[in-house]
RNA sequence: GGUCUUGUGGCCGAGUGGCUAGGCAGAGCUCUGCAAAAGCUUCCACAGCGGUUCGAAUCCGCUCGAGACCUCCA
């Protein structure tokens, strides 16, 4: 097994991963809240994700990836007193929640499907756990870590700290601070500490999502679904935690509140927060106006873009930075991005054609086996640190050159000899398209094109026709893609 | 105001106390009918000022700049 580290929010350190069940993982990530479409920013956390989900995997663990659906108790706005985000959206469609709920859950799997993310093992919502959630909310209450107060529930934060919980150690905050700090806000006057967070509360009238509890008629509050679903399909105490920087204060740290106050351990042992997708150094985010929808991307049609970028190109571009930096978004970085990819994606088709050659003439050379192993070792330090998948990619670039160099007949096969070469093979193709998730976008029909054209383009060249030559070139490149002319051979690749 | 993060070459973006990141762009060479592709070589760095150290872009302090969270946000 491969020594991953993983860097813990809840220690400020990188800790060595070891799973509580090896070879079973257990990894919870909070999902998007279904009431509009979702953005590249939302899309970057994911992929964090994804790459560990797919990371854990390839290095031997067997995970079951949890990744809610918040489709009820979201509230827009301050505090506990806004409106649900969905009930809002339904209301201003004039139709109904669970239509709204089913349109943007729609639209977030085909987005995630369009950067190749894989799906998760169990994909809950919240509307289908309310029993869950009323259980634990009276669970609390019982235990005295939580009161009714006209219709709703609240977590008494003062009472969980008293009785040695840590309200704010995750955020890194101070519970003394923060309430000096709070802001005052409507509908304080229903709770005894305006820290205090609503798990369950009261629906007015016209509210449309609403079920029946033993406080009356109400919704579950927003952090109580995470700890619910959680523990139900994890255990009480689980292995890793996600989600998007944003959500480490007030949202993980109710969590961990509640699920200790309500389970009595820590629900978590390694928490992973991923940074943000940054637009000229400002958050991406819906509220701030800056985001940009996958869509637009795919299209080019947003002011900021010069042309349309593939769901490719944008998933290299995401990997090209370690998922704790903030990313910066912009049309010319993409462009470098888009060209990165190309060189990889020729690269990748290159190395699975490549057929071992025995030679007895030619020794193998340990120069070129060596780089060939520091190649693939780069790709595993980096992806063992914390997930640095800009290191595992620096790494595949270093093996591309040797791949190349293959195809060019600068390098032998047999230099490498068959091992090497096979492993060359299997690890190219494995972190790049197993664990990075980078495919070679389809393009139907190419191979069939590029092979004609390109026996034409040998034909004119043999007899020297050069202005045919010249516009079979101009084919290709209509087409993005481009001819390898090489001393042995013709082939295509795609222009970068 | 509080807490925290961050400032790397023309651009994006990794990183460790001494050993090449990588990609894009630029220059040269090889190959070529000319190109392209590919390979090889090469230019351009660590915000500023101090300190610790044999040695710091990497540790510490200060200054300046940027950002995040503190209220919904991935």
């Amino acid at each position: 097994m491969q020594p991953l580290k993983i860097y813990n929010t809840l220690s400020r350190e990188k800790e060595l991963f070891t799973p509580i069940n090896a070879p079973h993982v257990g990894m919870y990530v909070c999902g998007p809240t279904v009431y509009n479409y979702v953005h590249l920013g939302n899309v970057r956390t994911f992929l964090t994700f994804d790459i560990l989900n797919r990371y854990l995997t390839h290095i031997g663990y067997k995970v079951r990836y949890v990744r809610n659906i918040t489709d009820v108790g979201h509230l827009v706005g301050d505090g506990d007193e806004g409106e649900d985000k969905i009930g809002k959206m339904a209301k201003l469609e004039k139709l109904e929640p669970m239509e709204i709920v089913q349109r943007y859950t729609n639209d977030f799997h085909k987005v995630l499907q369009q950067f190749n993310l894989l799906p998760p093992s169990i994909e809950p919502s919240a509307t289908g756990h309310i029993v869950e959630q009323i259980e634990t909310t009276k669970s609390l209450i019982n235990k005295g870590l939580a009161y009714e107060s006209q219709g709703s529930v609240y977590f008494d934060i003062a009472r969980y700290n008293a009785e040695g919980g840590n309200y704010g150690k995750l955020s890194g905050r101070v519970l003394e601070d923060l309430l000096t700090e709070t802001r005052d806000l409507d509908g304080v006057g229903e709770k005894r500490n305006p820290l205090d967070f609503a798990l369950w509360k009261k629906a007015a009238p016209e509210h449309l999502m609403r079920w029946t509890s033993p406080w009356g008629d109400g919704f579950p509050g927003w952090h109580l679904e995470c700890t619910c679903m959680s523990t139900k399909y994890l255990g009480d105490t689980f292995d890793i935690h996600g989600g998007g920087m944003d959500l480490k204060f007030p949202h993980h740290e109710c969590e961990i509140a509640q699920a200790k106050g309500a389970n009595g351990v820590e629900p978590v042992r390694y928490w992973m927060h991923s940074n943000m997708l940054t637009v000229n150094g400002q958050k991406m985010s819906k509220s701030l106006g800056n985001s940009f929808l996958p869509a637009e991307l795919f299209a080019g049609s947003h002011p900021l873009l010069e042309q349309a970028f593939s769901p490719m190109t944008v998933r290299f571009f995401m990997l090209q930075s370690q998922y704790r930096s903030t990313l910066d978004f912009s049309n010319d970085a993409l462009k470098a991005a888009q060209k990165g990819y190309k060189r990889l994606i020729n690269g990748l088709r290159i190395v699975k054609k490549l057929e071992f050659i025995t030679d007895e003439a030619i020794e193998i050379d340990q120069k070129h086996v060596l780089e060939v192993e520091k190649g693939i070792q780069t790709c595993y330090d980096g992806l063992n640190d914390d997930l640095n998948t800009a290191v595992a990619i620096a790494g595949l670039f270093n093996l591309v050159k040797k791949i190349n160099q293959l195809y060019m007949g600068q390098v032998q096969p047999s230099q490498l000899g068959e091992s090497t070469f096979n492993l060359l093979k299997e690890q190219f193709v494995a972190i790049t398209e197993n664990v990075l998730g980078l495919l070679e976008e389809p393009n139907e029909n190419i191979e069939a094109f590029a092979k004609g054209m390109l026996s034409l383009y040998r034909e004119y060249k043999e007899a020297k026709q050069y202005d045919k030559v010249d516009e079979v070139r101009g084919y290709f490149k209509a087409n993005g893609l481009v001819i390898k002319d090489m001393k042995t051979k013709i082939d295509w690749a795609y222009e970068e």
